[in-house]
DNA sequence: CGTACCCGATGTGTT
């Protein structure tokens, strides 16, 4: 509680770029052609035109379909909203779980000359009446706001029509929407409330059943659905179990002494993270921790930082996520077992952006089942079967015999036809050849 | 365990 209050305490006076709301605004293009998209794209974005899966999504949000988009970072996400956005009269309303993300996407919209504006608790009562008065006036393309505002676009009074809602990080749906941003299961009803606007939902990683959950919860009608290969080849996943603190942060410090690059490290707790941070400090390590206790200022020095590569290391729960895009992270290491496996692929995903080769590392112990069993119960201590089940591959993922890649991939509703490198199918030395892990004559069992 | 929005009360410093 304490804690929560420090970071709103901080919030206002953090120092942030002057809000603009005086709007340029991009010729309006008429046209619903294939040819249409892909020249605005040329135009305003620089790119060649629109790739696969992108295409596929816009063309069908421009026909008038709902649209369920899982599509992995990188893919161009924002884009398939984005120039739908610019291609159809009236209003987009995005939705968005972050402050940061929404200011990300209004700050490159803006950039390019489109009318973009978002509405936040971090903008001051004359900013936030602005960009109402921009809105009502039809001067705002698109509109971002976190669910916990959609209500109050009642005010819009069908003065303004929305013709388009994407919903970003529609996973929060399912992850997030049952006990901690409860917002997030009523986004059908402010949807219906809009007059059913054709709907996108955008997100990286989904399991099936997810995919349901959010198609059910928004209401989407026949949606055309989107959905990639989540195979990143360039990935190494390893699991190493050990019997104690001092052996899994011996494993862990002779990983970071063979790094070439930069790393994260993931931990369940807060305590633990600073813990871990400031013990490999004192080893002479460049590490950072990195948590929501911390004042908000603080984490976004700490995240530039990580980013312009004077911080190695970033010690980190795992707070430490969404809107992260450094290519050259060598190494993720996870200390204990996190409950759900879409949770760890994500995480561990934020290795290896650039392609080369990196390494994802499970270390646990034993302990560590027993902790992450009991999160199984939820925080209102409701027991959740679905919960249940994903810790259960997560228990299979560290403990069992089968492919790493597989495993991980199969609960994500993707089967695999070959394993490019995991612990289980290639032997360690040979892949530390192959992925070139390690520094020429270094073991990589300690 | 850990993830973030929102709002409104209270306090601090500037016009």
């Amino acid at each position: 509680m304490q804690q929560r209050l420090d970071t709103l305490r901080h919030r206002s006076d953090d120092a942030r770029p002057p809000e603009n709301v005086i709007f340029h605004t991009v010729e309006p293009t008429h046209g619903f052609l294939q040819d249409t998209a892909a020249g605005l794209v040329q135009r305003l974005w620089g790119y060649g035109g629109l790739r696969g899966l992108q295409r596929k999504v816009v063309l069908a949000v421009l026909r008038g379909r709902d649209c369920l988009a899982v599509l992995p970072t990188g893919a161009g996400k924002s884009l398939c909203y984005q120039v739908p956005a610019l291609l159809l009269p009236g209003l987009t309303v995005v939705v968005s779980p972050l402050i940061s993300l929404m200011q990300d996407q209004v700050a490159g919209l803006r950039a390019r000359g489109i009318a973009a504006a978002y509405l936040s608790s971090t903008q001051s009562p004359k900013v936030r009446r602005a960009v109402w008065r921009a809105t009502l006036k039809g001067a705002v393309r698109l509109l971002y706001v976190a669910p916990e505002r959609l209500h109050q676009l009642r005010a819009l009074g069908g003065r303004v029509s929305v013709s388009l809602l994407a919903v970003d990080e529609a996973h929060c749906i399912s992850e997030w929407g049952h006990e901690f941003r409860p917002s997030y299961r009523t986004i059908g009803r402010y949807r219906r409330l809009l007059g059913r606007p054709r709907t996108v939902a955008l997100t990286a990683t989904a399991t099936p059943k997810t995919r349901e959950d959010i198609i059910g919860v928004l209401g989407l009608e026949r949606p055309v659905l989107a959905i990639a290969s989540f195979d990143r080849p360039n990935l190494y996943f390893e699991v190493h179990k050990v019997a104690d603190e001092r052996s899994r942060f011996e494993a862990l410090t002779s990983m970071l002494r063979g790094l070439k690059g930069s790393a994260i490290v993931y931990l369940p707790t807060r305590n633990r993270t600073d813990g871990i941070a400031k013990v490999l400090r004192q080893r002479g390590f460049n590490a950072a921790p990195y948590h929501a206790g911390l004042p908000g200022p603080a984490r976004r020095a700490l995240l530039a930082r990580f980013q312009r590569g004077e911080i190695d290391i970033m010690v980190a729960t795992s707070a430490f996520g969404m809107g992260i895009d450094k290519p050259d992270v060598r190494l993720v290491v996870h200390l204990g077992v996190p409950v759900r496996p879409e949770a760890y692929y994500q995480e561990a995903g934020r290795a290896g952006r650039d392609g080369k080769p990196a390494r994802c590392v499970l270390i646990w112990a034993p302990y560590d089942l027993e902790l992450a069993s009991l999160f199984t119960q939820g925080p209102s201590h409701k027991k959740s079967e679905a919960l249940q089940r994903a810790f259960d591959t997560m228990r299979r993922y560290a403990s069992g015999r089968e492919c790493r890649r597989k495993l991980l991939l199969g609960y994500l509703g993707e089967g695999i036809d070959r394993c490019s490198g995991c612990d289980r199918c290639i032997p360690e030395n040979s892949a530390a050849r192959t992925f070139r892990l390690l520094p020429r004559g270094r073991s990589l069992q300690s």
